[in-house]
DNA sequence: CATGAATGAGCATTCATTCAT
DNA sequence: TATGAATGAATGCTCATTCAT
């Protein structure tokens, strides 16, 4: 499905972003969302039939740039390890560059309100991870555990990594600290 | 009856725990919280002044109840990595057979509702952690990063250990996943 | 300031001032009020951010009401002292015409529902008179006494003045009480 | 009906007192005033069936003060006027002096809150004062009004005297305000 | 497309009052 | 007498959503 990016549509979701992850879900009322973006509160519900589409169309956006930054790093030169390496890099980067959409993610990926549909399309994104892990056990690269459980535990290690680099103020030091925190992931992870 | 008086005050963060994870915070009135307790709504804001302040105390009691967990587990006989793997899988075998009150954690670790003080309150019953992860590195049995950061990466790994391992049916199936978890994890952090 | 006076704005106030004088503020539901006024209760926050905005706003048009109609009368044709009874009669008439504003002034003014701004707000309608008093005493015609006290005196008289009027039902004789009232008060204010 | 003061009972009434002037009849709970009478809850309940009870009781008690001090001064020697004078003065002086006493009369002396029983009970205070008046009249001290009518103006306009004299700090001027006003309101009302 | 007034169900919280002890 | 935990009806206010313009 194609979309139609409005002006008032990207102002509604960037308002709601900022609103969301400041005030959480159900202490950002939708007027006030209208408001901050600077629309009538009737438009919002022209954009999105519902607060939890808007949600979901938030959460889906999110799922879809951290996929697209994964992919891409996915295609840089490298042997299998280099590659895994940047991929986490990747990942952990860009979220301690969008701490919004991390935030978001933290608050309402466990949340009622984000629909099994939308959390299933959500890690649609991902699952190509779970290809390349399986294909990385097979080449005895990576141990030999259910690629799903490695994916899982990679990536809550990320999230923790880059809420400890947030901390940092200095950003050579965040990247310090996302550095050895793919180490100590990938470093129980990797074969040898 | 007269033998067991009633304990209003856990009957209604029984019933609070149940139904916040089930639904979600703002999804919860109190006042279904309090007939869930059988109690009247007045008697509820009698014990807790606020939602809010029930929901923190909530907090604490679970962050305590783990924090005994880990604290017992830590007093086994054993050697260095195999009293850190007990306590991971104590903490782990814990978060299992509580799934209310590993979800509430989860829904509201991250959620504006936890005032400040009750955040690094819940905190304090894991600073021993630290302290142990700290001597380990000085005995070089744990790998040279900063405690806190090998802290969040084994237990954010171990939440998403529980996460895949309540997944599985079988008992012993859930039991295998937390090893291989553990194993993944502390593969990473420990030297050698 | 500008109002826009709606039919539901409007509708509010009227509902709010007969609800408010029979039955005072708290024993004035806002669900009441809205139902009396033929809105739903909604729409009365819509108008007035809070019951004591409704509050305020009803006792600041009150106040307006007396002080244009005191303004009216002093632009009247005669004398200093004719000029000074026609004020008081038609401050007296006005009340004694719009009891539930009365009424309602009396109950509120002391009361702590009314903000200090509103209080001083409300005032400022009448300060004129002050200085009207003043130039009575700097042409001999009223006693020399603080123009302030002055006022108070005949104001209060007057509207214990309207209180005993209102007890006849024969309007000759609701107008008979306002004269003695008037010519009583002012007897002991003006010189000779 | 004879009382039984009690300690508690005094002290709730005197809490009462206290709290309403400072935060109206609604705006004091129950349970705050036995909190600052330093008794229970339930104890409260046992002096005064009611609250509605309890503000009759504080009132009636009142307006008993206000006339004890009124019959008082009444007794004192002199003629007529000089009597009349000591009776506004003392009255104004026990206003002055008591100004939670004042306040409480003047907040609810309309309200809807004092039944009509407890209204005429404490009016009956001051009824002698009506045959006081009509006294003068038939004597020709006193102009030929309605003794009801004079009387309403005189005790609002002592009153509104009171007010203004509470604004000033010096006792001495506070003094001076009230002569002023028993002045100006009793030349309205004496012949020549 | 856009608006924002209007809606009314729903909720957190209060508080007068009771009653078992 | 005195207590204070318990009650639950009542209330101010919110907010997602609609719809006439």
């Amino acid at each position: 499905m194609k979309e139609y990016p409005t002006d008032k549509r990207k102002a509604i979701l960037d308002a709601a972003l900022t609103l969301f992850t400041e005030r959480g879900f159900h202490g950002t009322p939708t007027s006030l969302i209208a408001q901050e973006a600077g629309v009538a509160t009737g438009t919002l519900f022209h954009y999105f039939k519902t607060k939890e589409e808007l949600i979901a169309a938030l959460y889906l956006g999110i799922k879809k740039d951290a996929g697209t930054v994964l992919r891409y790093a996915s295609k840089n030169e490298g042997g299998y390890i280099k590659k895994l390496e940047d991929v986490c890099m990747a990942y952990a980067t860009w979220g301690l560059k969008n701490p919004q959409k991390i935030r978001f993610m933290q608050q309402f990926c466990y949340s009622p309100f984000i629909s099994e549909k939308a959390q299933e399309e959500g890690i649609s994104n991902f699952l190509f991870l779970i290809d390349q892990i399986a294909l990385g056990i097979k080449e005895g690269v990576i141990r030999d555990y259910p690629p799903e459980l490695i994916l899982s535990i990679i990536s809550s290690g990320l999230m923790a990594a880059i809420d400890v680099a947030r901390c940092e103020k200095d950003p050579l030091r965040q990247h310090e600290v996302l550095e050895s925190s793919i180490d100590l992931i990938l470093h129980g992870v990797l074969q040898k």
